[in-house]
DNA sequence: TTTTAGCACTCTCAGCCATAGAGTGCTAAA
DNA sequence: TTTAGCACTCTATGGCTGAGAGTGCTAAAA
């Protein structure tokens, strides 16, 4: 990457500021006067044509002042942006508001969610926790109609799975309740590979019970996040550029379908990490999808045990700055909340 | 409501149709031109007029085609509209899908709210069902850490609710158990008041297991319904109503947000309906958020023990006939199902 | 009495032009 | 190295015009 003087940094920087805040290309006179700088329009416009040549800044015409490039808005965050911190007290309501719902897991993700998208005035994304390794901890049959059974299988963490499950005859709720005790106490802290593994004659009824803990806890252990939870989808969509182009409307509904996200999240390496925030502009040559777009994603949980990812996405005209201070905020108090669950 | 002739019927049902597919206003000559009417244009005109008188149409401006009101489309909701049903294939299509997830309750309302969106090219919502009583099915407490012990209550109907319970002294997994063990047998069937009223002396322990058991029970009956799923959001943002209205766009906005709509579930009083379908059309003078909407709402489950709710929301300009006959299909598909598991 | 041909009228929309203005890059002087 | 000055380029805006779509009315036809 280029050297550049700490002028043409700051004028990059003050582009990129400008751009953002107000949405059309900024002109040299418009920099001068807004930040009073000590320089001549003329000078700002030398300094932007070099860094129009460095591939910093692009010109939607010629008589139009200049927009960043993906590669300026690369430098902006990568070199540029001072390390901005959250606010004391948006970080206190936020903590507090994870404070009144620690109880609720199942409300973390939507909480959490709908955090980042206020926040960031952008749209928001959190997958459920994923352990790495899927392990039994409790086992509970409910007995409802004549053959059918509710199954509840607890996973270690927390997660839990329900079905219903149908026997080939009745089954009372002593029988049910003799069996789940038992595979509780022989299966627990177990893998799915390990309670294959044990030797034992099961009854026909055992089995079928049996296979289905088996394939749900193979299933939760293939997939690469659990659940993707989204909000603030109309926060992007008000965004002029989402309104004119439907590109970017396509995007939007791309994210929506969830399939594409599922592979941007298990395909983004968390390398270029900014703190451990992953930051993917304009689909950085790789996603055409979204082109028009900026991610900014984080992992939390523990590292080897449970992960989940969050993050936002909006107009690659976002203000990185703060989106980032939220998205890293959120990834660490979702991994306390976490570690003091596990 | 007037009294409008076969033909002036038929103009307006025309007209209607015409509009939903094009979002322009409709001429009379193209009318005679594409449907081979066995009238002049002339006539057309004068019965345009006529409806127009009669609030059923509007003009733009004096030189432009007609446009159906909210009357226009009330009127061809309630007496023009052929009844249409889903086809044949349709409904096999979708049958199958939840025969496939049959077994996993957790995931009806998400593929219902997916189905309705991607069928009627709108926006849905499926509320999770609400059972009017809400009784006692199990009670499981499982050990984690130390003080933490998550509990797990099933609720008649399979509703499940978890949460981290914090003990004032550690406790084991035998204790837990005998506790969840007498409590399963002793609240079965019973709702909260019933659970409140029984005689007994608990221990400090099981108080404290008793007060999350029933303010659970008690939160859940006062909801009028459970969670709120959504879909298709992004169908309707690419209407063109609503890229160029951003009023509409508030609409939506108010929705993503769930608090209009809990308000709009529960104060529609299901009246107007149409074969158990209420349609809202443009607000009806009482949701003014929604002035450039239509709703389309239907009941499912088993009345006076558990409904839900589930819709679509789309442009005023929706396919009526089509959009009816989906949400009907999956209304009773869903009871069905509900029916069947319950 | 109902329908329709004919026609004058109204309004929008697309295209065209001219102009104002924003912003540029270059040159030459400070 | 910076800057004032200036010619130049391009867009956006508003006014104007003609084409076209659609209307309502009238008077004749069915």
């Amino acid at each position: 990457m280029e050297n550049l003087t700490s002028r043409q940094q700051k004028i990059l920087s003050l582009i990129v500021h400008e751009y953002i805040r107000l949405a059309e290309p900024i002109g040299s006179n418009r920099l001068v006067n807004e930040y009073d700088l000590d320089l001549s329009s003329a000078t700002v416009r030398n300094e932007m044509a070099f860094l129009t040549d460095a591939g910093f800044l692009r010109q939607p015409h010629t008589s139009a002042g200049r927009v960043p490039t993906e590669a300026g808005y690369r430098y902006f965050v990568g070199k540029l942006m001072r390390n901005t911190t959250l606010p004391e007290d948006a970080r206190r309501t936020i903590s507090h508001q994870f404070y009144q719902s620690r109880n609720d897991i199942s409300n973390w993700m939507p909480l959490a969610a709908s955090i980042l998208a206020n926040q960031s005035k952008a749209a928001s994304l959190v997958t459920s926790p994923h352990p790495e390794q899927v392990r039994f901890k409790h086992l509970e049959l409910i007995a409802t109609h004549n053959t059918q059974v509710l199954g509840v299988l607890v996973l270690e963490g927390g997660e839990i799975h329900q079905s219903v499950l149908t026997m080939d005859m009745p089954v009372n709720q002593e029988e049910l309740s003799s069996i789940s005790n038992h595979m509780s106490a022989l299966f627990l802290g177990k893998n799915h590979t390990e309670i294959i593994s044990i030797e034992k004659q099961f009854s026909e009824l055992e089995t079928h019970i049996l296979d289905w803990v088996i394939t749900e806890m193979k299933q939760t252990e293939s997939l690469t996040a659990g659940e993707v939870i989204l909000d603030g989808l109309t926060n992007v969509l008000s965004e002029p550029e989402f309104i004119e182009s439907d590109e970017a409307r396509k995007a939007i509904k791309g994210i929506e379908e969830r399939t594409l996200l599922q592979e941007l999240i298990s395909r983004s390496v968390l390398k270029d990490q900014t703190n451990g925030v992953q930051v993917i502009i304009g689909g950085e040559g790789t996603w055409d999808e979204f082109k028009q777009m900026s991610i900014i994603l984080a992992k939390y949980g523990l590292p080897g045990v449970v992960t989940g990812t969050l993050g936002v996405f909006g107009p690659i005209r976002m203000s990185y700055g703060h989106s980032i201070s939220i998205v890293r905020f959120l990834s660490g108090l979702l991994s306390d909340f976490i570690a003091e669950q596990w």
